[in-house]
This record gives structure tokens, sequence and C-alpha cells, in this order.
DNA sequence: CGAGAATTTGAAAGTCGTCAAACGACGTGG
DNA sequence: CCACGTCGTTTGACGACTTTCAAATTCTCG
């Protein structure tokens, strides 16, 4: 899903058009440009609790956010990351399903939802966008359940170095993959030792595509 | 997500008004009624493979289906169970990412996606449901992330056996679920054993709620 | 009624989690 | 500018939950 080779980068199929020349296909989106605010949040921040009330959906400019669940007794999951390029809180029905949390400092642009909904009432090539995006957004999640269900730790791993750089720590990957910071820390040394990749503390450099795609057991790519 | 008491049995969020005395709110798939034609399936029977064009979507009018992903070393995922009153196939780009499959003897009702979308071009209403559904399917996999990423097995099971009455085999089951066929038959046995349930084979009562309830980790419900 | 398949149960192994401690990076304050 | 405390990361030892392998039992259906 991500393209990511040096700096954070947004999704491959990023949903608003940020700095294209000359955009193939307008991006109906940006149609909420007009509506929108922008807000500059310090790392590790809180954006949205779940729960709140899906009054706004936003876009990433810069910058990491995670979107986080908590059982009672205190086991985390992180639903995605996201990044510049990605929009979020769009694919909600009333309320928030995840808390949303920036990883690093973050500039977000925040769009009322009431103002979206309308407008794709009377704008049909927004409508469409809106649930492409939800049906994007389902087949990501959906393949995300192969991954919690059936992959390996080494697996997820794989497949999760294969899509981002490690802004993030390693408590926010474990909870990612259904795994402990322990398990993480051990698959990461573990793949580094075979060089596979490169890891330091923040960062990450491929070393075997193809035999990670290996590991990662990606039917697709 | 089901209510499930005796007989296997739509959603709560049921997709298609089947029988509703005078419906509260006119189902707006209903305007696809017209171009329907009605299949009936035997059961373990493939309706359509993963990977085929999504060129039709389909309302399960009796019976039980699932939908089936494959890894290329055998481990197989089953993504979800749907009764009747469910549909399935609208939630796609332009290929179908899962298999679907009969569980028990299926009548379905077919419609083209091509009518579908076109329809929803000129009916505001119907692109509106069609996002909903998208949403309501999208919120339905990420809960399942969370019991797929952070569950243990008894917890998986109490979550499952709160929404399905098992005309699937354990098998299915255990790919639904994440574990295996013998993990699945144990916790079942356990659970039996200490009075929440009812188990035969194909059949399943539920005998203390409250405290399946409390197993399974719900936030909601 | 009999054969094959699904389910169930048992024993052993393995992967990953838990607990604990050491290490290293970073930021603050002296 | 360096000392120090804190927090995240890493590594080790151990343990547990789930899987794997195997076999017995039950059910289904021809």
């Amino acid at each position: 899903m991500h393209v990511s080779i040096q700096a954070p980068q947004a999704k491959a199929t990023r949903a608003l058009s940020t700095a294209a020349p000359a955009t193939p296909t307008p991006e109906p989106l940006d149609l909420l440009e007009q509506f929108g605010t922008t807000l500059r949040i310090g790392r590790d921040h809180e954006i949205h609790a779940e729960g709140d009330a899906a009054e706004f959906c936003y876009r990433v400019v810069s910058g990491c956010v995670r979107t986080v669940r908590l059982m009672e007794d205190g086991r985390r999951q992180v639903g995605e990351f996201l990044l510049a390029g990605d929009v979020f809180g769009l694919d909600e029905l009333d309320t928030h399903s995840f808390a949303v949390e920036t990883v690093t400092e973050t500039v977000l642009r925040r769009y009322p939802r009431r103002m979206v909904e309308a407008l794709a009432e009377s704008r049909p090539v927004l409508a469409r966008r809106l649930r492409q995006l939800a049906l994007e957004h389902l087949r990501a999640t959906q393949e995300r359940t192969l991954l919690l269900g059936r992959k390996t730790a080494t697996e997820r791993l794989a497949s999760f170095v294969l899509e981002f750089d490690l802004p993030m720590s390693r408590t926010d990957i474990a909870d990612h993959l259904g795994l402990t910071v322990e398990t993480v820390c051990r698959v990461l040394a573990a793949l580094k030792r075979e060089g596979m990749i490169q890891v330091s503390r923040t960062g990450l450099r491929l070393l075997d595509r193809s035999t990670l795609l290996d590991l990662a057991c990606e039917t697709r790519h």
C-alpha cells in the first residue's frame, strides 16, 4: 500500500492531490479545500478520541499519525499509520471508531464532515469518490485480517517493513501487528542478522526486497 | 452484529427488506429488485472465485455462505459468514477479493453490478446507501482485526458464539477466528463444561449470555 | 450397514509472551 | 559541556497458550 523509500511518504493511492504538476484525473476531494483549516500538532498528541462525534475529517499534510483502540484491560490495537496525503475520519458513521494520535509532529488539514456529506449530495463525483475511498480502506483492512489471523511473526514484520519506514515506536508496531515489543525487536534483529534489512532506531533500509516479498507471503505486489 | 436465537438469521442491519410488515425506512436496494435473478445452490459450492471480475452482487435469500481467501501454502482465511438478508459482492472495486462458497444449500438473488452502479448515479439515496453498507462492512472488519490481533482463543470463541449459530464446520470457524480446528473443539468443550453453552454438531444454545459477553471483551452490545 | 469425513481428545513441541535486566538515546539541569 | 535520570530498545531465561501430530470416536451418506 505504501511506496516508501526514504522519507515518510503518502500512500500510492493518496487521497488528495498535493503537488502533482498536472493531475491526470481531477481529485474530487479538492472540492473541500475551501472549507479546510490547518493544524499543527506536536508528537504524541491526541487528535480525537474513540467514540467522539465524527464532526471532522482530516488530511495529513506532513508527519505521521496512528489510529488506536484500547480494550478495558489495556490491550491496545493500532489500526493503521497514516502519512502525508492520507485522509482519515471520513469512513465513519456517526462516531469515530478509533482514537487518532500523532506519531511525529504533524501538520493536518481539517474539514467539517457536514460540508463533505452535504457536498456529496450535489456532486455525484464526490459521492463516488467517498465510496471508493471506503472500499480501498475496507480492502486494506481485509488484508490485515489475513496477516493477523494467519501469518507468523516473521511474515508480519516482513509485510510491515515493505510498507513503512519506521518513524513509529516498536510498541506501536507491535500493537499494529498483534505482537509484543520484544517479539518485534527479536524479529527485526533476525532480519538484520540475515542481511534483509538495515535498521536504526527510527529508520529502515531494505537490502533484499525480493526475499522480503517471499517472506511476507503477499499475493499481490 | 447478528441476533441469532434459533435458526440462521439475517444481520440486525440486514441489507434488503425481506418481509417487514411496513418498512419504516424504505430500503434503497429494493430498487434493484427488478434486475435480480434467483439461484439455488447446493452446499459447498463456489459462487465465485477470488479474483473474478465483480460482475454480480448477491443477496442471501436463505442458507449460509462464507467468504474465503487462500494463501499459496494452503493457509485459509474465512472472512465472514453471511445469512439470509445479507448482501455480498457490492463492496468491491473491480474484482472480488474473496471467493464465496455456500456453507449450506443456499438460495441467492443475483444482481448485475453494472445496474447497481448505474442506478446509483441517478439515485442519490442509493449511492448513500451503498456507502453506508461499505462503512458498516468496514467497521465489522475493523472489529475483527482487534479480535485477531489481541484476543485469546476463549475470547474469540465467546465473541463468535454470541454472533452465530453453528451451521458451519469447525474448520470454517477456525479459519474465521485464526485458530486451528483442534483449538476450536477444545474451547467449545470447555465453554460447554462450564455451562456457558450447549453444543451439538450443527447447533448452539447460549446458556449464560452475560458471562459470555464478559469473556468476549466486547466494548459495545 | 459400512466407508469416509468431521469431530473430539491426548500427548508433545514450538512459537510467542512474560518477566527481568542491561543497554542506549535523549533531554534536562547543574 | 557534561552528569544524570528517564524512557524506549534490546537481549536473555523461562513459561504458557496454541499448534502439531496422532488416534479414537462419532456422524453422515451412499
